[in-house]
DNA sequence: CGGATCAGAGATATCTCTGATCCGGTGCCATATT
């Protein structure tokens, strides 16, 4: 075999002089053939940990990629770096280009696809046809956080790994705690990936906790915050309604600040949108949930405020990680009231189905195959027993695992349901009990009295960086001791009025 | 927790008020006829 200069490839291929850390040891090993599991800390370049072995493989290299925009983005960056051999597989292909797409895959060295797009047997029937070298799954933390209710496709990656015969398989993302490393590969069926993981503190984000009375007392604190800091701030809530509401009280509190919300009931458009002017600094605010985040790469978000608790420590890491990817000093900030943990808690528990809501499906099915009745979809299930679509992916999901159901077709009998009722209720009862260790975790390291940054991290690594500049508040921090470098400049000083009046009517609000 | 929604009671046959109850967040996918 010919020995291979990655230098020199990394330069020829994507024109960078070196690798950054992390990099080089994960391709080496991929390019000998070895499942791997990488974490890497944002902002530290992953995606070239598959695009240069897709240059470098005699054969194709498939992306798992959890959003749509996050495809296309990479699809253009690639083609714009003249790495021309690149498609992304979605709904978002009109049928007709992607017959003729599918035809002629061959044409491809790096294909995108989503989860659930690999799921289809007649998808993973084209991709059968050709040498797939190497599997990637690009922000794998979703197999752990989205795969077991959100979107259980992601727990059946390795059955299109199986199907595609076997090739190497490299994970990727930049907050894997133990549990999720654990997670992923299991879930993958590679119990013998080699684990690159790197740490993922921020020595330059500062925490601070503070507990408030009510909603009423956040608003305030908020308001006086980014009265004081005109810097990129994203506020992160737990409901829509809640996003929205006090976008628009913080709005009219300050007009001389550029305000919008955010979330994932927005049409596709106004989401493009705010995020644009957002990256473009023609907006500084975003009251968003989480639907807000990955993929954003703006450097210089100094202040990422929760109004609400996410529901795990993983989520946090995350959404904090968004500030200050320049490496200059941010703030992440937790606003929480005593009884936000019961919001949360609630959230964790509607996740889940009862195990009589299975039972109900069960005789209702039963008893409509009886009288040769139509059956409902899978699709319909959370309408038809009222519960939550997460919840009734979970049912889906285990009926699908013990047999009962097999893509659209209900393969129930009651015998069948008796015996594996144990385990799936065992299932249950594990999941809803490592959902609320893990919310637990959250709650606990809020409320603990010692170093903020040291507990947070020190579970999942060993030490951390020094504080950049301050560390915590239970270490003493200090908002008038606060000096943001801010790039940033208001929008009234450098935007015409019609801007202002252009992202009122954004937020619904009239001029007066 | 806080809000939205709903059922039932109250003074009168349509509405208004009150207390109980429920719920909140992430995104893929979809293939049809004139």
């Amino acid at each position: 075999m010919r020995i291979i200069h990655l230098e020199e490839a990394l330069h020829q291929h994507f024109n960078y002089d070196f690798f950054r850390q992390g990099q080089k040891e994960i391709i080496s090993d991929v390019l000998r053939g070895e499942d791997v599991l990488g974490v890497l800390p944002t902002g530290s370049g992953k995606s070239i940990c598959y695009q240069l072995p897709a240059k470098l493989l005699d054969g194709i290299t498939l992306v798992v990629s959890p959003l749509i925009s996050l495809m296309v983005d990479q699809v253009k960056e690639l083609k714009a770096a003249s790495f021309k051999e690149v498609i992304a597989l979605n709904s978002f292909l009109p049928f007709q280009e992607q017959q003729r797409i599918l035809k002629n895959l061959d044409a491809y060295r790096l294909i995108y696809v989503s989860p659930e797009w690999l799921q289809k047997s007649a998808h993973l029937n084209y991709l059968k046809q050709l040498p797939v070298k190497l599997f990637v799954v690009d922000e794998a933390h979703c197999i752990s956080q989205w795969g077991h209710e959100f979107r259980p496709d992601y727990q059946r990656l390795h059955e299109a790994i199986a199907a595609l015969n076997h090739p190497r398989v490299l994970a990727l993302s930049a907050t894997a705690t133990p549990d999720v490393q654990r997670d992923i590969i299991q879930s993958l069926h590679k119990p013998d990936m080699k684990k690159h993981i790197y740490p993922m503190d921020r020595k330059n984000i500062a925490f601070c906790v503070e507990e408030a009375e009510n909603d009423q007392e956040k608003l305030e604190r908020i308001t006086e915050i980014i009265a004081s800091y005109a810097v990129p701030t994203l506020i992160y809530f737990t409901s829509r309604q809640a996003a929205e509401e006090v976008a628009l009280s913080l709005a009219a509190k300050h007009p001389e600040r550029n305000i919008a919300y955010y979330h994932g009931g927005m049409e596709a458009a106004e989401r493009l949108r705010v995020q644009q002017q957002f990256m473009s600094n023609h907006i500084d605010i975003i009251c968003c949930t989480s639907a807000f985040g990955m993929g954003i790469n703006k450097p210089d978000i100094r202040l990422v405020i929760h109004y609400h608790l996410p529901l795990q420590i993983e989520s946090y890491i995350q959404e904090v990680g968004r500030a200050g990817r320049d490496g200059k000093s941010s703030v992440g900030m937790i606003l929480y009231q005593k009884g936000d943990f019961r919001l949360s808690a609630n959230m964790v528990k509607n996740e889940l189905p009862a195990i009589e809501n299975i039972d109900h499906l069960v005789s209702t099915i039963v008893a409509l195959q009886r009288q040769h009745m139509d059956l409902p979809s899978p699709e319909q299930l959370h309408m038809l027993l009222d519960i939550n679509e997460g919840a009734a992916r979970f049912i889906q999901r285990q009926l699908q695992k013990h047999g009962l159901l097999r893509d659209n077709e209900w393969l129930i009998d009651e015998e069948k349901w008796k015996q594996v009722r144990v385990s799936v209720m065992n299932y249950l009862e594990k999941r809803q009990l490592y959902k609320n260790k893990k919310l637990n975790e959250l709650y606990q390291w809020i409320q603990t009295k010692n170093c903020l940054r040291k507990t947070l991290y020190h579970p999942f690594q060993n030490g951390f960086e020094k504080p950049s500049d301050q560390c915590c508040s239970n270490c003493g921090f200090d908002w008038s001791k606060w000096m943001p470098s801010s790039s940033f400049k208001t929008a009234e000083a450098s935007y015409p009025v019609n801007w202002r009046k252009k992202l009122q009517r954004i937020l619904h609000l009239e001029e007066v």
